[in-house]
DNA sequence: CGTTAGTTTGAGGCAGATCAACTTTGGTGG
DNA sequence: CCACCAAAGTTGATCTGCCTCAAACTAACG
């Protein structure tokens, strides 16, 4: 795996240690290095002029970030936030270059994570045109909460990640929650019927 | 620039010739090959069941396509779409092997496309859940035309492009046509005066 | 010129955003 | 351990952008 090839380059790395809602990097600065998450999740989140938020991308243990724009060469067009109290591995630009000159494997397979994340974003894309905010939501509920279990989820992390608004996704947890399809417990949820909840007759759509 | 360094692969590669509407690939499909655009343009477009169609990306002279798949290694998400008459030189998988094997500066570049490409597919993400219908729609006829002027661009393709439908794109350009910031002619039509199409108050979002 | 693909215009409806007021949760410190 | 309070969640009522459906029109090409 990546990080496994990875790891020599992290011995002589600087490690650092976020609380939650601390920013990694924001929009709009230079890339100066690599990512790597040790422990705790990270948000990257764009944020428009008009205060609305989306949640691009989540990045857990072993992930990296930060690599789109080192490579595009461009400034961050997003922020990165700690979304739980987060270990993260700095890697240098020089080590940086220095894998991209000696390294061709560990080019390829980062080649490999940002073609995934491409496929992702354009699929979300054309999800966000062709299916309902309650679908949307739905797929997001299930998605977050059964790839990242020990995160509580908020409504409004999962509002911005589905695209939607934290009281749209409070309606349709409630009517999950009365369908027994998923199970409140004070702040966090766990998903019960995860089949009946993506398969959900959306009156919206059929 | 990448299509300078790739042309000594192009030599001994397959050169071929698609009508307007003639699909390349389909979603789903294994990726056997790269593909370069020698003349015309191609549409990446994301086909829902419901029949939606999403414009992902346009490619015109010189770029490439079907690397996102050929490099994650999973079928294609999308379909590529002759938008008019092309012309497409044919990479093999063998070739590609060959290029990111001994070719790593050919590989970092690519890895810059890509990363572009991201960039670009989450910009517009975030644009689709804070921008109004008008606005994408106004922002995507200037990019479309000013990018690739020779191309008669119909209303659907601006529709599916900017996420919108071809009855509010007409509704639109009715609009921008009256107040003389495009000028239409026939079923062409011609930006006049890019800043005020963009900074065009928006009464819907000020 | 006939035919098809593309465009225009109108009328109607609704998903879900927005605004507002209230309740609950869970961490903190006295 | 309890009281407090800020952060998070709930619920209701309202409003609208723009999608959808429908029907008539026109450009462009063989």
């Amino acid at each position: 795996m990546f990080y496994q090839k990875l790891l020599p380059f992290i011995q002589s790395s600087t490690k650092r240690t976020y609380k939650r809602s601390q920013s990694i990097y924001m929009e709009g600065e230079e890339p100066q290095s690599l990512y790597l998450v040790k422990s705790g999740l990270i948000g990257l989140y764009h944020i428009s002029e008009s205060g609305k938020e989306t949640f691009l991308r989540v990045f857990a243990k072993d992930s990296i970030f930060g690599h789109r724009s080192y490579f595009a060469q461009t400034p961050y067009h997003a922020n990165a936030i700690a979304l739980s109290e987060s270990e993260i591995h700095i890697i240098s630009k020089e080590q940086c270059n220095e894998i991209c000159e000696n390294h061709p494997d560990l080019l390829k397979e980062l080649m490999k994570i940002i073609s995934l994340e491409l496929g992702e974003a354009e699929q979300r894309l054309a999800g966000l045109l062709d299916k309902s905010a309650n679908t949307r939501i739905r797929e997001s509920l299930v998605f977050l909460k059964l790839k990242y279990p020990q995160k509580v989820w908020t409504r409004k992390e999962v509002a911005d990640f589905s695209g939607s608004t934290l009281e749209t996704v409070t309606r349709v947890m409630t009517t999950l929650s009365n369908d027994g399809l998923i199970q409140k417990n004070g702040r966090d949820f766990k998903i019960l019927d995860v089949d009946k909840i993506l398969h959900y007759i959306d009156s919206a759509q059929g």
